[in-house]
DNA sequence: CTGGATTGTTACGCGAAACAACAAACTCCC
DNA sequence: GGGAGTTTGTTGTTTCGCGTAACAATCCAG
C-alpha cells in the first residue's frame, strides 16, 4: 500500500508506460503516444526527452506522413544499444540469446544434447560463457540492462531457486544467483518457469497480444502451462502457479512420474503418445518422434491415428476443465502440443463441447503458438526487461555508472 | 493505459486507499495510517479532512493512548450514515441487508422457500420491496451509496446479466437493471456470482484476510467457487471465472446436470452425498440433510461414513487439482462444503498428499469459512462499496446532490 | 506561394504531496 | 504537581509533474 513520493512515482510510471509502448508496439509517433496514453503533448515530449537522453529510445523524422500538418517524430527503441541476455534451459536443449529492446533477437546460440545429460548446475558455466562471448562482440556503446533464464521446472517466488525439475535433475538450485555470479555483470538474473515465460511471450508479442485472459499449454518432455489472468501472469503463492501438467484428468489412468495417476502429463505427454502408437523406445525421441506419429496418422496409419485420438481426448478434457475454471479468451498450444493439437483438433473440440460449459466456451479461441520455439526465450527476455520498464531511468543510470 | 489528469488520479487513489483501510480494518489512528500508507502526516490530514467533510468518516479523540506523545485522532467509518443494499438469492432462500460502511450489517431480512419455487425475475419485486421498507426506517441524514446482488449463477461481465443458473431458473435475465429500476434510487445495481462474492468476502474480512492467493469453494445445491489470484478476484474473459463445479474429476462418474459426467459437483454435491448415504428423496433436503449425514457418520453409521468418505475423496482430488494449477496459500470451504469437509478432512488430506505436488502443498492451509452464511451477503456489500472506494468524493457528491 | 492543419517547443500555472517549524497533548519521573 | 521528553496536529512553504496556452515549425492542398 506504500506510495512513496508520489510525484516521482507518476513520472516513473509514465516513463515505464511509454517505454513499454515502444518496446512492445514498436516505433510509434509522439502524436499516437499522446492519444494512446492520454497525456498532453508537452508531457510526452518531456518523457521522450528523458528516455532519449538516457539512450533508451531514439526520435526520428518519419519518411512519409501522408497527412497534413507537421510530421510527428517517431519514437523507436534503441534495439541495438540496449539489450538483455535471455537463457532457456530444457532437458535436451539450451539456448542463449542477446535480445535488444523491442524484442529483437540480436544474437543467438543454442545446443542440443542427450536428454538429461546435464544437471542444471553444470550448465551455468556454459551458458555464461556463451553470453560473455556475445558480449565481447558488441560495440563499446552498447549496454546490458538485465538477464533472465527460463527453466523447465518450478521456480520459487522471491529467491528464484529452482525447486523441482524432474526432467532436468534439479533440486533447490540457486540457478539465478549462480548464473549472475558467473556472468560478472553485477546484474541479478531472474529465473522463471519456461511455460510461464512462454505464456508471457505469447501474451506480449504472440497470438495472445491484447488478450487479457489466456492459457498457454506447453508440451515438452512433460506438460507445462502458463496462465494470464486479467493481464497478469498467475504466479500463485510460491510461484508454482500454472502447473497444469499434474491436474488429474483420469484417476484410473497411467502412472505419472510425480507418483500420481492420470495426470494430464501422463495421458498427453510424449511418452503416452509414443506408447499408444507402439513407438516408445524405438529410437526416436522428442519433438521429431511426435511429429512422426502425427505424420503417420495423416498418411492413414491406424495405430497412430488411434494413439493421437486417445491423446486428443484427454487433452480436450484437460482444456475443458481449465476453460470451465478460468473462462479464458484463448488457449494456446505450444511446443510439442502444437503438433498434437493440430493432429487431434477434432477430439479436442469434441471434448470441449462435451465438458466445457456453453458460456465459457462460446467465445473461446484455440490457437497454436505464434512464436514457436522462440517463445520461451522471448519470454525470458521480457522478464529481464521487466525492471527496466518498471523504472527506466534508474536502471540506465546504474548501467552507465 | 489512460492516465487522465494525473494529480486528480493520485488524490482519488489516496482517498480510496485511506477509506479502504478504514472500511476493511476498522477504526484506525491517523498515525497508523501515515505509516501504513507511506504518506506524510500533513497529507493524511488533508485526506481525512476531505473524507470527514464528505461525511464518510469521523475523527475522534481516542479514549486511552497508553503511549507518550500527543494522542493521534482515530478515524472511523460513518457506518450508521453511509450504507449499501446487499441482496443474496439462492435457489431456496433469499436475503436482503442494509450494510454500513465498515461492513456492519445494520438491518437484515431473509426468507426461505421451496427449492426452485421462484424464477429470478419474480424475486426482484420482493427484494426491492424489503429494501424500500428498510430505507423508510432510516433517519434523514443517512445516505445509500450503492447496491449489489449475489446470485447462484453465471453473471456476464459488462452488463451483469445472469446467463445461467440451472438451480435458479434463470436465463438471460437483466437482474441488476430490473432491481435498480424497482429500487428507484437512481443507483446501478451490480450483480455477481454468489461463490465469487463469498470468496471476496472471505478475502476481505474472513479467514482469508491478507491472503493474496486463495480458493473459496462453496457448496449449495451445486458447487461454486471463487478464486483470488494475486489479490484480485479472477473473473475471466466474460465473468464466468472460478466455476470449479464442473471440473471433471471422474470421467467415468455420475451424470451431471450440465450434461457431462463426473463433474466435481456431481461427485461432491448434495445429491451425490445423499444418494451414497441412501437418503436421497427421504424427506430431508439441503443443508440440514447434509448435516444429518455428517452427524450420523460421527455416531458410527457405516453407510454414512462410507458416503462421506467417498465424497471426501473426490473433493480432495478436486482440491488437489486446483492446488496444482493455482498454488494458492489457502483453500476455504464454505456453505454445505464446510460440513462435508469437517466430516471428511482425512480423505481430503490423503488425496492432497497423493495428487498435489509437494511444493504447492507444503505451505497450503485448509480452512472453513469464517463468515458462514453471511459471506455472500458481505461479499455483495463489498461489491456495492467498490465504486465508493474507487472514487469516494464523486460518489458522495452525487448522493448528496 | 498561400492557407489550413497538425505537431514541436516553451513559458506559465495548478495542484498534490513532502518538508519544516511550531503548537498541542500525552507519559514518565522526580 | 510540574518539568522533560515524546508524539502528533496544524500551518506555511517548497518541489515537481502535468495541463494550458501561445507561438514556431512543417506538412498538404490548391
Amino acid at each position: 500500500m506504500r506510495a512513496g513520493p508520489s510525484q516521482e512515482d507518476i513520472r516513473r510510471h509514465n516513463l515505464g508506460a511509454l517505454l513499454r509502448h515502444v518496446h512492445l508496439g514498436g516505433p510509434i509517433s509522439r502524436a499516437e503516444l499522446t492519444s494512446k496514453m492520454g497525456l498532453n503533448r508537452s508531457t510526452i515530449m518531456a518523457l521522450t526527452s528523458d528516455l532519449t537522453a538516457a539512450g533508451l529510445v531514439r526520435e526520428e523524422l518519419p519518411r512519409e506522413t501522408g497527412r497534413a500538418g507537421r510530421p510527428s517524430l517517431v519514437v523507436r527503441p534503441e534495439s541495438a544499444r540496449v539489450y538483455v541476455f535471455a537463457f532457456d534451459v530444457s532437458p535436451d536443449r539450451f539456448a542463449v540469446a542477446r535480445v535488444g529492446l523491442g524484442g529483437v533477437i540480436l544474437d543467438r546460440r543454442e545446443s542440443t544434447y542427450e536428454r538429461g545429460a546435464f544437471a542444471l548446475e553444470e550448465l551455468a558455466g556454459t551458458l555464461s560463457g556463451f553470453a560473455r562471448q556475445m558480449r565481447r562482440k558488441t560495440r563499446a556503446d552498447t549496454v546490458c540492462v538485465g538477464a533472465a533464464a527460463a527453466v523447465s521446472g518450478g521456480v520459487r517466488k522471491g529467491d528464484g531457486v529452482v525447486r523441482f525439475g524432474p526432467n532436468l535433475k534439479a533440486d533447490e538450485v540457486p540457478f539465478g544467483e549462480e548464473l549472475g555470479r558467473r556472468l560478472g555483470l553485477g546484474l541479478p538474473v531472474s529465473v522463471g518457469n519456461d511455460a510461464n515465460l512462454a505464456a508471457l511471450a505469447e501474451h506480449s508479442r504472440g497470438v495472445g497480444a491484447g488478450v487479457r485472459d489466456l492459457i498457454y499449454l506447453h508440451g515438452d518432455v512433460g506438460i507445462g502451462g502458463g496462465i494470464i489472468a486479467g493481464g497478469h501472469l498467475l504466479g500463485g503463492h510460491n510461484g508454482y502457479g500454472g502447473e497444469v501438467g499434474h491436474m488429474v484428468v483420469n484417476p484410473d489412468g497411467r502412472a505419472c512420474g510425480c507418483g500420481s495417476h492420470g495426470c494430464l502429463e501422463a495421458e498427453v505427454g510424449e511418452r503416452a503418445l509414443l506408447e499408444s502408437a507402439g513407438r516408445f523406445g524405438a529410437g526416436q525421441q522428442g519433438r521429431d518422434a511426435v511429429r512422426a506419429v502425427v505424420e503417420a496418422a495423416d498418411r492413414g496409419d491406424i495405430v497412430a491415428q488411434e494413439a493421437l485420438s486417445r491423446v486428443g481426448d484427454w487433452l480436450g478434457l484437460g482444456v475443458a476443465n481449465l476453460v470451465n475454471i478460468f473462462n479464458p479468451e484463448m488457449v494456446i498450444f505450444g511446443g510439442m502440443l502444437r503438433e498434437i493439437y493440430l493432429g487431434s483438433a477434432a477430439q479436442v473440440r469434441t471434448q470441449l463441447a462435451l465438458h466445457a460449459m456453453a458460456p465459457q466456451r462460446e467465445k473461446l479461441r484455440l490457437r497454436t503458438s505464434a512464436l514457436g520455439d522462440a517463445a520461451t526465450l522471448v519470454g525470458a527476455a521480457e522478464l529481464a526487461f521487466a525492471h527496466v520498464l518498471a523504472d527506466p531511468l534508474e536502471v540506465l543510470a546504474r548501467a552507465n555508472a
